[in-house]
DNA sequence: TCATATTAGTTAGCATAGCTAACAATATTT
DNA sequence: AAATATTGTTAGCTATGCTAACTAATATGA
């Protein structure tokens, strides 16, 4: 019965591992909920801002690409690209080496919305952010970049 | 032009915090779309999970209270719980004192399908915090502590 | 070369999850 | 008693996720 004793090396789970998935788990879900209330303003969705993002920040991308690099399959990240196109916020141009993939780039003003987004959702997270004593900021800010490289090679 | 100089006490972000409020959603949205792969596993999706987490832990509530727990609009935690209902998960009846409100509470059923994904979801995150050194692990269990006193008490 | 297989995206159709507006039913207040 | 406020539901829209089935284009190989 006891999970400490004779456990395997494949089943490394202990009791505080568990406690920190579970609330990390939580926290993002709740940490989310009141972040899309402020990205409501610029009149997209999250998938749509989250994707806008990969192209501002990452340069111009496959459907597929962009697809594995949001985690979703082809045929979501397509809509989503369709809705991003009838913005205005992508282009979406035939590769003329292989005419079968497209490729994708935002806009001047697909940035600019993804800037003016940001401002909105990180100025009001950063306000809550900033009630934190400095020293529980810096853990954070900490923490933060734990997470990114654990994502960064999560497999 | 300096945000530094001349700062309102109301306007209190500075590039640090920026930052890590940047990084913060970057890394939620993420760490979420992996590991709402597993929660499909229990057949339910994470909405209803998250709402299923309220009753289970919190014990039983109304339509309202739950809505406001998980910063929804009645109408849609209204459908939730009727997925939720319909699936056996919840019990609904009507509230004696006021034959508006209606009581939810997990059935039997509700709490062991949740403890499943539960485990599903926290072996998962949890084999991969696993494979962070214990000092990074130590941190990013502080921050999640900081980012849950945040959100308990952000407004 | 030509037939076949693989790859890239799209379309169609389903479910979940968010919203607002409009409604019904019940309490509360005047 | 009548007006008002509260609590949920229903209807209907959008956005996002999926799989299955399709089209078009490229790669493979007999």
């Amino acid at each position: 019965m006891c999970q400490f004793e004779d456990r395997l090396p494949e089943s490394p789970v202990n009791p505080d591992v568990l406690a920190i998935a579970d609330r990390l788990h939580s926290a993002a879900i709740h940490l989310l909920r009141r972040v899309r209330k402020q990205d409501i303003l610029t009149g997209e969705g999250p998938a749509r801002l989250s994707a806008l993002s990969v192209l501002v920040f990452g340069g111009p991308k496959t459907l597929g690409e962009l697809a594995a690099a949001e985690q979703v399959k082809p045929p979501t990240m397509s809509r989503i690209v369709g809705g991003l196109a009838r913005s205005h916020l992508v282009e979406i141009t035939k590769d003329p080496q292989d005419a079968r993939r497209v490729r994708i780039r935002a806009t001047v003003r697909g940035a600019q919305l993804l800037h003016k987004g940001r401002q909105l959702r990180i100025a009001y997270l950063a306000a809550h952010l900033d009630r934190l004593p400095p020293e529980e900021r810096v853990k954070l800010g900490e923490a933060v970049e734990v997470l990114k490289r654990l994502l960064d090679d999560w497999g």
